[in-house]
RNA sequence: GGCCCCGUAGCUCAGGGGAUAGAGCGGCCGCCUCCUAAGCGGCAGGUCGAUGGUUCGAAUCCAUCCGGGGUCACCA
């Protein structure tokens, strides 16, 4: 049930039968007739702009339209008033009952509510943390891996079908590091004293790593040229890293439907068939690139390359796919890792790239573009960065030095919901303060605290009435007399449980998720103002000596406990029943 | 220099064509014999960075500029 979507094919109906009887011209296009909650509470439950947006190509004063449409609208029982205000807004009030209605929806469908069919079950990928397999997770995959996973499930609960990928870079150069560096401990772990040159990942977490190898190969691989070790030693390192990454996101709660692998895209000819098919399309040339703009490196020097023209995609300059000594660059795979996904029969894709891979974006929605015949959508969400703070310090961290705040880290100090939901109260492209000391504090300073308070607070209002004998049960409580919620405050509550339908499509369309954290604040926040209200005005308690009233009561209070656990749900954090 | 992101209350941020621009924190004033006061209510606080443009209507869209951040040759 949506009852905003309700009230404007309601709207749109007589808007249509208005055209057929004269009064308005045929054919008026009513897609940007929309139908919201008001701005100012005072101007009633919903508000429709028909008037504004239909005056011009209907040639017609907005108040006519408006009129005629009010006196059409009063007809439905819904509909209790309908004025014209401002410059044509259309205020509509609702009869107490459709709201008490949805009360009754919400418990009936319980975390289902807001289900959307918006998506038809089109195809969506959603590829996100990708984080290199060289090391622990970090803050900022952390972010990343949040921000896609909700991303997800909304698109999920929006009605598409989703498939959550992460796409491992296990095919440059990075991973030879990461071999050699791991081949040092396993020296360590031979008593000899590692030698961590330049370059190489210092990290503690390859001490395992070094001393796994030690179990399997015994000293069979030591005083060897690198040549005899590299590969075995780097898939061994690679593998123990993702099992590692793999543990981690399950400790952060996410699960990924799909891994692929970058090696294994080399030597299956799928890179060259998907820069062939780009050549077919005449985006790819061999030439030599100018000097980079600005501050030129020394060392630069003109070289012969083969590229990409995605200067025709609005990029700064064409991209290298090819090294200079033949060999692919980053970029190659990545093309058909793409083209991949386009096979794959995906309608849409969406990436959750780090905000310093911005560089990044043109060139490769210029690849999905052309290989998929703006067929497909690629939407590059950006995620900037975070800001640790502690005491009221930044906490650095340097990679280089081997010291950065690892994902486990957090996790083991907050814990993964309060992780995932302060990452999610941000936009993806603004820069996210995680104060270690706010998000720990118990107040409404902080809003994971705060929603889950609320949810609490239902969950208390349940144990009570349980405890006074009453049966609350959804069945009864589905049944209950709903028209006893009749005054403002509760009507107030019931208003933005009917939001959640139309928030869940808006978010999904922009690919938000932080909307819902945002929304589920409000929600805990009318919730918390209807439950201090019964200090001063007993009949708005929750638990009252009429059984009927008590549970018509209780069922709003565990309609909101429905929605917020169905918000929560899309965030991936676990609901509170009881603070403690 | 190019590209990307940001600029909204003292602070941290929502809103991203529609009416008198919102919330939290901080400040001031109130509210616990009663379902958790870990909370709630009220007051004060704004030329929505600037200037032009599009529109019936702009914080929102476009252009230019000013601040802040990020990024910029074969790395990934």
């Amino acid at each position: 049930m949506n009852l905003f979507a309700d009230i404007r094919e309601l709207v749109v109906a007589e808007l249509e039968a208005l055209m057929a009887e004269g009064v308005l011209p045929k054919g008026l296009d009513l897609a940007a007739v929309a139908v919201e909650p008001p701005r100012d509470k005072g101007h009633g439950d919903m508000a429709t702009n028909a008037a504004m947006v239909l005056a011009k190509p209907a040639g017609m004063a907005p108040r006519a339209i408006a009129d005629a449409l009010a006196a059409r609208l009063m007809e439905d029982p819904r509909i209790a008033g309908a004025d014209v205000a401002g410059p044509g807004f259309l205020n509509l009030r609702l009869e107490p009952a459709a709201w008490q209605g949805l009360v009754r929806a919400v418990l009936e469908q319980g975390t289902g509510y807001g289900r959307s069919s918006m998506g038809g079950d089109r195809k969506v990928n959603v590829e996100f943390v990708s984080a290199n397999p060289t090391g622990p997770m970090h803050v900022a995959h952390a972010r990343g891996a949040v921000v896609g996973d909700a991303l997800a499930a909304l698109l999920d609960f929006a009605g598409y079908a989703v498939t959550r990928e992460y796409y491992i870079n296990d095919g440059g150069g990075q991973v030879d590091v990461l071999a050699r560096s791991a081949y040092e401990r396993y020296r360590e772990a031979h008593g000899l004293s590692p030698e961590i040159a330049e370059g190489l990942y210092p990290g503690d977490y390859l001490i395992p790593v070094g001393q796994a190898l030690k179990d399997k190969y015994g000293d069979s691989l030591l005083n060897r040229p690198e040549s005899d070790w590299l590969a075995d030693v780097r898939v061994f390192a690679t593998d123990m890293m993702m099992a590692m990454i793999r543990d981690d996101l399950a400790a952060l709660g996410v699960t990924m439907d799909v891994y692929s692998s970058e090696k294994a895209l080399y030597g299956t000819g799928q890179i060259e068939t998907a820069i062939e098919r780009l050549r077919g399309l005449g985006l790819i040339y061999e030439g030599v690139l100018e000097p980079p703009k600005g501050k030129a490196p020394e060392d630069w020097e003109p070289r012969e390359q083969t590229l990409f023209r995605s200067t025709d995609f609005g990029d700064d300059v064409d991209r290298p796919v090819k090294k200079s000594d033949g060999s692919w660059t980053y970029f190659a795979p990545d093309i058909a890792y793409h083209y991949n996904k386009v096979q794959r029969g995906f309608d849409e894709l969406i990436n959750i790239f780090g905000a310093d891979h911005s560089g990044y974006v043109k060139r490769l929605k210029a690849v999905v573009s052309a290989l998929s015949e703006n067929k497909v959508s690629l939407d590059i969400k950006l995620i900037q960065l975070v800001k640790l703070l502690k005491g009221g310090q930044i906490v650095k961290m340097s990679k280089r030095a081997g010291t950065f705040v690892t994902l486990r880290d957090l996790i083991d100090e907050v814990g993964p919901d309060v992780v995932r939901f302060v990452m999610l109260t941000r936009k993806n492209d603004v820069a996210l303060d995680f104060d270690f000391d706010k998000v720990t504090e118990q107040s409404k300073d902080n809003p994971v605290f705060y929603v889950q308070y609320a949810n609490a607070r239902v969950n208390s209002i349940l144990r009570k009435a349980r405890d006074a004998g009453l049966d609350v049960g959804d069945a009864t409580l589905s049944a209950a007399h709903l028209a006893h919620l009749g005054h403002e405050a509760e009507l107030e509550v019931i208003r933005k449980l009917g939001e959640w339908p139309r928030l869940v499509e808006i978010a999904a369309k922009g690919h938000e998720p932080h909307r819902v954290a945002f929304y589920l604040y409000e929600l805990a926040s009318d919730f918390h103002g209807l439950w201090n209200k019964g200090n001063d005005d007993d009949s708005l308690r929750f638990i009252q000596g009429d059984t009927a009233i008590s549970a018509a009561k209780i069922a709003l209070a565990r309609a909101v406990g429905v929605v917020i656990c169905a918000g929560l749900g899309i965030l991936g954090v676990t609901p509170v029943e009881e603070m403690r």
